[in-house]
DNA sequence: GCTCATCTACTACATGTGTAGTAGGTGCAT
DNA sequence: ATGCACCTACTACACATGTAGTAGATGAGC
């Protein structure tokens, strides 16, 4: 019984390299290897090798120009980032959402305080605008 | 360069399986089977080995009473919630805080909308005991 | 044209996790 | 006494992901 995640799925250094290219724009290996692959000491080829994954997995696409291969991104970075955060909430309210609460506003707060009442405030937002709408 | 990460980190299935232990107390193979396994069509000895995993990782223990194992929990269950909660909201805000808040909110609501109430008074009492503690 | 620096493509390996099979032990019912 | 049902221990395998090496292609400068 094999229990498949959706294809597309990644990783954390993935999703990071995924970022760049996407702050990026149009860029190839070395240039992201110089965002993200240096200051983590990661090898150039490294770096490579995660861009192609991405680029297996559709995130991506690759132009070559003259020498180079050129990543640009594929799919929409809110999309993706919105599924990403839809995969990451499912997992913290999955089992039993009632503890879940308490924990995650601890968990916001030991990160960092201020990022309470930026929740709070976001989350009047929506609420207003839900009611706009109805 | 080998990013460790913590010895003590989780599969989510691993996570499902503890919790059948914390709200089981003590128990042997066969119940989290029922409780886990079955459900999931996962087998008696796919229980057994995530079980041992935890054993290994020091999540649990175990006891011999006569012929079966009774596996019971060694660690808090609030202690691992808060830092399994901790982890995904690291990886929540990890990045680039600001966006993120938006993004959870929305992702939050797609789940479900009352959790956004609940939420925010979780929130609005996280600061009010802030304040009474100052 | 030749060499060097650089780039890409492919391969490789470790580890974590999900999943399960098999072998061997053991107690209960007959 | 013996076989069946059930238990544990160990092994195994697939796949994802992080990480990197190597070989061969190729363009730029001499």
């Amino acid at each position: 019984m094999l229990a498949k995640k959706g294809v597309s799925e990644l990783g954390e250094q993935e999703h990071e390299v995924l970022r760049a290219v996407w702050a990026h724009g149009s860029c190839t290996v070395r240039e992201i290897h110089e965002r993200v692959g240096v200051p983590r000491g990661l090898a150039y080829t490294t770096v490579s090798t995660v861009l192609d994954r991405l680029l297996k997995k559709g995130f991506i696409a690759k132009d070559r120009e003259g020498k180079v291969l050129v990543y640009r991104p594929l799919r929409k970075e809110h999309v993706v980032e919105r599924d990403w955060m839809k995969s990451l909430v499912g997992k913290i309210f999955g089992e039993d959402p009632e503890p879940a609460v308490a924990r995650l506003v601890d968990a916001v707060e030991t990160i960092d305080p201020e990022l309470l009442d930026r929740l709070a405030k976001e989350i009047e937002n929506k609420k207003r605008s839900r009611r706009g709408s109805r």
